[in-house]
DNA sequence: AAGTGTTTAATATGTTCGTTTGAAACAACG
DNA sequence: CGTTGTTTCAAACGAACATATTAAACACTT
């Protein structure tokens, strides 16, 4: 009661073990998946002792969990609630605009300094050696996001069947995620030859194309058997 | 010299060891990744001794890296021979027809029973815990991949400058591997409503998109700024 | 000051890791 | 038959692993 302030002079830690060893394990699990991160490797870099972690989390494995839960929420609702805004603000938007507000919306929690720049090391690792409950990360995460995006191209683009909407939807989160990964691949050229330097730049390429394949798709909705008008205009 | 034949009628390896070992590391790198793979889950699954992998490779890393280089090889080797084959045979071919090319080099060997299968798997976990030297990836395979898929664009493709070429092949590449894991994603799904239960369809809607997306960038090359005639062609 | 519940560190146990070793089985050659 | 080189095996090494148990240190209440 005397001393409320004076509960943690002399150490670093006390009380925020449990935040330290948070980032610790969003780190090391998104860059080495879940077998290849041990405990040991987490309290190290927590600065903590081993048992920390059980005692905490209860184990690895829901220590694990907790963290990528977390992360896929931040993630999801940062994304949705950018894309909302952009949506009331602008009820007359272009195509092309919606699409940019979907691509800064999709692309700010992955590259800013937030948690969310360990999304995607977190994903590629689930995606093949699964630790999470099956369907959690579909229900929870990815279709939220599809209801929202397939709203806005809804109110901003031509109309089209709900599966030729699904499918343009996967081609614009397609080459976002790409372009995230080249510059991974591509971060230590010397000079920018396949990708180039600016991601905002990349980006602008995205837009335009998506705007393209979008009109494209929506021209011809129903039979993707007949031939389309378009066949002739390089010839 | 006197029994050439009887050399292995009681033992089911002798001799092919070496291969065995191979396919398992292609097997379980590619799903596990290198740190969560160890030797014994290699030499259980070849069904050998502990002792072999050294013997045969000199170590865990040295299998590593011979295992994925020769697999890069198959995959980009595979992959130049198809389209080749296609641009020769058909010196007229329209926009769609080289996409649809280009798509079935690409996809080809990631999907069917060869041990390109592994690839995909094999690449994530290399993109964000890296065990091959750098630039060995992207010399030794998209750029020799690269130079003949641009040589493609040149030929069928409306003009465009040499950086737009690249990032609307990035595009159609980014949006083929996310056909593919979307395919993993939703496999366990129990009616195809993210994403359609044919691979075939998927790729038809990308090629539809692609060729719509280029042309929408060939049509103002240089300034981005400048609107585009397609614009009002859907209101 | 004594008591209570919470958090940390230290230690112990059994498992699995990559690698090494030495012997055995084999073909080829003298 | 003896030797040599090749390949496989069981066994074992030290190190690092996940986890459980234990006791000490802490903030806070009475």
């Amino acid at each position: 009661m005397q001393t409320i302030t004076g509960q943690c002079d002399h150490l670093p830690d006390r009380e925020e073990t449990h935040e330290r060893i948070l980032q610790a394990a969003e780190n090391l699990f998104s860059t080495k998946g879940f077998e290849a991160t041990s405990i040991r490797d987490i309290t190290t870099e927590a600065d903590c002792n081993v048992a920390s972690v059980n005692y905490h989390f209860g184990g690895k494995e829901s220590l694990y969990l907790e963290t990528f839960r977390s992360l896929l929420t931040e993630v999801r609702d940062r994304r949705i609630e950018s894309m909302r805004r952009d949506m009331a603000a602008r009820p007359d938007m272009s195509l092309e605009d919606f699409i940019e507000s979907f691509a800064s919306a999709f692309m700010e929690p992955l590259v800013d300094q937030s948690r969310g720049r360990f999304f995607l090391g977190f994903f590629a690792h689930e995606l093949n050696d699964p630790h999470l409950p099956p369907r959690v990360f579909v229900e929870e995460f990815i279709r939220p996001l599809a209801r929202v995006s397939i709203e806005g191209f809804e109110r901003f683009g031509p109309p089209m069947e709900p599966k030729v909407q699904r499918l343009c939807l996967m081609s614009v989160v397609g080459q976002l995620l790409h372009a995230l990964k080249a510059r991974l691949l591509f971060s230590d050229d010397v000079e920018p030859v396949m990708v180039p330097a600016d991601l905002q730049e990349h980006v602008r390429h995205i837009i335009r194309f998506s705007a393209g394949g979008i009109r494209a798709c929506a021209a011809t909705p129903s039979n993707p058997t007949e031939s389309d008008p378009q066949r002739e205009a390089t010839s």
